[in-house]
DNA sequence: TTGACATATTCCGATATAGGTATATATTCC
DNA sequence: GGAATATATACCTATATCGGAATATGTCAA
């Protein structure tokens, strides 16, 4: 078996850092296929083939503009791996290392009734 | 020109979702390459693969211990994914649909001495 | 040393890519 | 209709994957 498809989902589609940046453009609003190819210095069939791909995430949607295309960032798109890598962000957020600390506090003067409830582990 | 190697960056590295499940698993505290095995129901070498992976993009660690060797977490590494992903919060976060209706309305009444300022927009 | 266990590596095949170039499709204007 | 512009697709090459099976490496124990 090969490597999953760039299309599969949101995660293999944004591996490209090519995509990461046309993303990234269109976050400032709609943008034309040679527009984008401008601002990444790139050729258009690249940025087609690309917009392709971000199409079938859903990450973009299209809409006719005379014989332009216009194409629109859909974000929510992102939500996925957004979420997905939250449920990791103690093992970088130093809040967390606070929060055992203030427990570890507490706990020599008193055993809290109930414990704060730390955020979930990631499936 | 292929496609950039899985070793390049944890973008990559955590397209393929076995490699996602294994961070998940991990998250839960060192394990050796068996017990990772055995949780995801596949075979030693692909595991073995699959943290090499891991490994070269600095996602997890090794220490080795007797025979065994255990892989653990290192969620820091997920950060530049966070901190990418979260540029783009605000297109499916209404929060900040609710902060535009909020700015709608004062300025109808009287316009800020300064705006409040909206979070930057992803690179 | 030999055996048993844990892990890493190698070889294979099928597949899918990204970039480049050329070409096809579509739309507007004259 | 025909030219011009904007975009999409087709074809090619080099490369890198994932999974499976076999094998190599490494460590402990008797």
């Amino acid at each position: 078996m090969a490597r999953s498809p760039t299309t599969s989902d949101a995660f293999n589609a944004v591996a490209e850092p090519q995509r990461r940046k046309i993303l990234s453009l269109l976050a400032r609003g709609e943008q034309s296929v040679n527009c984008v190819a401008a601002s990444l210095s790139c050729t258009q069939p690249q940025v087609s083939k690309h917009l392709k791909v971000l199409r079938a995430v859903g990450l973009v949607s299209v809409r006719n503009c005379g014989k332009q295309r216009m194409y629109k960032l859909e974000g929510g798109g992102l939500k996925p791996i957004h979420d997905w890598v939250s449920g990791f962000e103690r093992f970088w957020n130093d809040s967390f290392d606070r929060l055992a600390l203030y427990l570890a506090e507490i706990q020599n003067q008193q055993p809290p009734a109930a414990l704060p409830k730390m955020p979930p582990l990631p499936d």
